[in-house]
DNA sequence: TCAAAAGTGTTTTTGGTACACCCATGG
DNA sequence: CCATGGGTGTACCAAAAACACTTTTGA
């Protein structure tokens, strides 16, 4: 690292603007969301894209990707959110105004939104940014998201192919749910991460038999779709991953 | 993502520079060795640190980083490399010079070295970087890499980590063996990355029963360790992902 | 003839899959 | 009483774990 060729001038090489972009999303009515700003200002004026912006001096990207997400959603606590590194994009010809290093990041949310949403948390809007060139922002499901801003596109497909694999191994759908949740709920992320329908029967008995993965809620009961039996209540349990992986139903592609 | 608040000029953000760090990895006689590199100047001057070095303008990270590998081990061809992004690294005080943003990315190495790298293969020696700040550059036993300059240290952890996950769900393995290699050498692979024994007729069973994963070489055989009956030689595969994955004994820590 | 490493066979156990079936609620 | 969604039971099958055993080489 920091092996400079030629001294150790902070402007002897190229100066990058360092950005990130978030794929935040969530699980609507069954489907895969995913938040979205349309752009004010040029290049892409009017377009879609994901939400995201530049580095301020003393913080990390980690940092700047809590700070954009509460300015555009207006979230007053994401201090449990569920924020994960996806990848950096650093394609040369990526931004066509200058050189732009973005790290990209993934966050899973419940859906509804907390109540510290600005707007009408029924539309599902969210007031633009504040001095941002966002001229709004919403929610928009996934499969009908794109064409996005630069390539934006990509990060979205990645960050869509990464939260599917974290699902198999690791106790992440529970961030997609409120804090109390039916198995039925529980079953919906997969089935919409996945595009997969799965076996209830079985699905249940494997999340249960995964210790750590959801603890009930004594005596809680809630009914879900109006019709049917109430269904138990659970609460995201300690664990974080789990042993042995939910694998998705078999995928035989194991040609390169 | 840019959304720049107050306009576009290139100079209205803080320049941040962007460097990559490499966490080169390879099997040598059944233990896991990274490769390291030794500060020739401040900070760290004389502390062993990962090989890396800072983006050229018009190039990618991925694009530095082979660039930076080829420099510092004078490998010809690193076309069919296995080169992976790890994550990237931006805590403002990472760096005590300068803001410096650093993508991180693992790299898999058969051993022994092929013969276009310069210096003694056999001391497993290469020489410097020319113009660079490193002294030398060597293999290292991973468990007496540390402690390294910078946030080596949680940089090359992470590698470790990412490898191990690779090596359950991806024919990743290959890559640290040369283009002819035995069954067992391939467990070493394992082995050595996970630090865990594996059974022999198991591994071997399962090996051979992901198609894709390796294909034998027609009446190949090569004495192993001198002793012992000659092993069968097989190429790696095809297939890039392995299904179902090939999980590591039991660690049963389910809890967070 | 022994040690070392490759390779085969077999049994046991686990876990996943595919169902059939019952329960509780609203319309 | 029927549709809808929650919850239980069970039989079957595939894969993983454990371990005994044979083969082929060098010393």
């Amino acid at each position: 690292m920091p092996s400079a060729p030629r001294g150790y001038d902070k402007f002897a090489h190229e100066p990058f603007a360092v950005t990130v972009d978030l794929a935040v999303l969530t699980v609507r009515e069954g489907t895969l969301h995913v938040l979205l700003v349309e752009r004010g200002q040029e290049p892409y004026a009017g377009h879609w894209a994901l939400p995201g912006g530049f580095l301020l001096p003393d913080e990390s990207a980690e940092t700047a990707a809590r700070r954009e997400l509460a300015e555009e959603t207006g979230l007053a606590d994401l201090s449990g959110l569920h924020l994960e590194q996806l990848r950096t994009y650093s394609e040369p010809d990526r931004d066509p105004r200058m050189r732009v290093v973005s790290v990209a990041f993934t966050a899973l949310l419940p859906d509804p939104p907390p109540d510290s949403v600005r707007g009408d948390p029924h539309l599902t809007a969210f007031e633009p940014r504040g001095g941002g060139d966002a001229t709004q922002a919403r929610w928009q499901p996934y499969a009908a998201a794109g064409p996005l801003a630069f390539d934006h596109d990509r990060i979205l497909a990645d960050a869509h192919a990464r939260v599917g694999d974290r699902l198999e191994t690791t106790c992440a759908a529970t961030a997609f749910c409120p804090p109390e949740f039916t198995l039925g709920e529980l079953q919906q992320v997969y089935e919409a991460v996945w595009g997969t329908a799965l076996d209830r029967p079985n699905f249940r008995r494997k999340v249960l038999a995964t210790s750590g993965f959801v603890e009930p809620v004594p005596g809680a009961a809630r009914l879900t779709g109006g019709r049917g039996k109430p269904a138990a209540l659970y609460r995201a349990g300690t664990a974080t991953t789990l042993h042995p992986p939910l694998l998705r139903p078999s995928r035989e592609d194991n040609s390169a």
